[in-house]
DNA sequence: TAGAGGGACCGTAACGTTTCAGATTGTTTT
DNA sequence: AAAACAATCTGAAACGTTACGGTCCCTCTA
């Protein structure tokens, strides 16, 4: 017995069917007590494990996993409370089907696309990558059903997402209605190319990633409708996405753009770091800048932030569950979640207010 | 062509072997490069999505991945900071080596172990999970390299961790230094079945979680050695982990020991949980009350808590590539990582203090 | 006692791939 | 001109399992 114990090694030793040894396992109501017992016995005599996971997978043609698709250092994704409250939502949906979770190694530098081909899932949930990467191809090209999240309407692909322009237009709109005309915006990547820079019009229309596209496009069109010429809204973009960077972004613009007045971020992270960059400088929030937010982190919370909240857990189960649940599949299914504009402390008129947009 | 196309019936389509068919994948070097367009070329037009990655696992004895068992509700996992350091480095070490990480479905209630056999992955890291959970028996039956974490040492197996006992020494000698003799401890749970209550010494002896009954066997020693009853210090046992749990546990603590001047607990959210129940009765830390913790998360430094800082993050970046190694396998390999006794303010003299222990 | 019914088990055919040891060329070396 | 070589491609044998459609035999019923 040098080489290990196979199902077809303990049927022979028995002097049974292999089938009689696989329904030993998976369908103990097909054989009688007595063999069933006889056959776990010999099994744990020879070291036999039970039956391999990847030969069944491959006979049944189910793997019992759900693949996770991220495009980030991984190891990103559980540093950012966002992708973690997405996470947490997912596995809570795998979870109760009692799939795996198989997280993608697809780091945004290496081009390798092999790990995609290589895992052994039934499915993909796919969470916010720019809409030109080539994993994302990778995982279009699998037969496999497919969830997207946070992107924008793949044919025939199943969507999860939230409005972000509706989301992100109440939330201009408050800060338009508070007097402020001379705004700034810090953004997150927009690309696969880095450009920790102020942003062109045209790179903010050719955004890969869905969600900044979105929201830009948001903001530019009710601050156009307010008399704001967007042309001239400085925005300023961050390849990374923590809270430093959020302060490099907002030093970065406000040196150039001492006069703004609000600075509109489209993360909470960006935003917390702005307001560390504000307290910096001595500006006071909301008196001497308003800042808001997107996302509705807890951290968000702790200094309260005005933002938007997002159910970013509810936005991964929805997703898991869409990938798990078995239904008939005529057309694909799209699922937007609600958003609720959060009114926190980082918001005010600008000292010298002009006139305000509505009424009083 | 009504059945996906399949390697086979890509290389009869092509009129080759389907040896030139997997080489155009996997071994472009061993084919012309004419052929090998043409190969691709037909397969883009039969939709044949490249080689299925499971009947590759079967013949190639690799899946590409790592399983993580944690027996807790995976969303758990995402809520407490010190597992979602754990995952990042594990994460790390996994993106590092180019394969998957598997997240396995292993909730506490859930007596099914089916998912641990289902799991098609290269190994397993098994995470902070009680001696007597049959998850682990399963993993253990699985014929794949595993690394246990925070575990006692099992035969043959690698393992990684930090000398609970020797750090948790450090805290509670420095707790005595300032005078404490009349203290209580908060402690996670001891083993599958709830007990949010006190804990009797035998329970604490016979606690299944190995991190938890070393901890609280080191208080012990080195309590006793400072002349203090152990079997009178009240030891408060939460089987959930949050602040809340933490603030209730000490709520029951001081209700039934007022006295008490120091509260040793055993992990940073439980003591994060402590702080805030002692400021709700009007406990001024760390005049009234000496609040210690042990993980050294980021919410511990911002409460500036006296704690055990772990490099939580190596551990699980250890884990991962301890899995991953191919190194030759002569004897289990153990990783014992240094933790450093971070002072906070969280400590002082109790108000009405005895002889120190040592010398002035 | 014939026939129906059902429990227990079996044989064969996939599932889709990679691997290994050749076979077949055309080209160079001696 | 024979031998050696490299480049290219092939055939058959695994890899370990489960699905499907049986067969066999015993018991129950009328």
């Amino acid at each position: 017995m040098r080489r290990p114990a196979t199902l077809a090694s303990l049927a022979a030793e028995l002097g049974v069917s292999r089938t009689t040894v696989s329904n030993a396992y998976n369908r103990p109501d097909q054989l009688s007590p007595e063999l069933r017992d006889r056959v776990l016995k010999t099994a744990e005599r020879l070291g036999y494990p039970g039956p391999d996971p990847v030969a069944r997978s491959l006979r049944t043609r189910k793997a019992g996993a759900a693949g996770l698709l991220l495009t980030e250092n991984l190891s990103y994704a559980f540093r950012d409370p966002a992708a973690v409250g997405f996470l947490e939502g997912l596995a809570l949906a795998c979870e109760d089907a009692g799939v795996g979770l198989h997280l993608v190694p697809a780091s945004p530098q290496r081009e390798d696309v092999a790990a995609v081909h290589r895992a052994g899932v039934d499915g993909f949930v796919v969470y916010s990558v720019p809409d030109d990467d080539p994993h994302l191809a990778a995982v279009m090209s699998r037969p496999v059903h497919t969830v997207v999240c946070d992107q924008p309407q793949l044919e025939d692909v199943d969507r999860v997402g939230i409005d972000d322009g509706a989301a992100i237009t109440k939330l201009a709109e408050h800060v338009l209605r508070l007097g402020h005309r001379s705004v700034g915006v810090l953004c997150m990547r927009l690309g696969r190319d880095r450009n920790d820079n102020f942003v062109s019009v045209d790179r903010q229309r050719s955004a890969h990633y869905h969600v900044q596209r979105r929201r830009l496009g948001a903001l530019a069109s009710v601050f156009e409708s307010a008399g704001v010429d967007w042309s001239k809204v400085p925005v300023v973009e961050r390849f990374d996405h923590t809270s430093e960077d959020g302060a490099s972004a907002a030093a970065q613009l406000l040196d150039k753009h001492p006069d703004v007045t609000a600075l509109v971020c489209t993360s909470d992270i960006l935003a917390v770091g702005a307001l560390t960059e504000a307290k910096r400088r001595g500006l006071r929030v909301p008196i001497d800048l308003t800042v808001t937010g997107f996302d509705g982190i807890a951290e968000a919370d702790r200094v309260e932030l005005t933002t938007v909240r997002q159910p970013i857990q509810d936005k991964g189960r929805a997703a898991g569950q869409l990938l798990l649940s078995a239904a008939e599949r005529n057309g694909p299914k799209l699922i937007t979640l609600d958003t609720e504009l959060l009114i926190g402390a980082t918001c005010g008129s600008p000292r010298n207010a002009e006139e305000p947009w509505f009424g009083p």
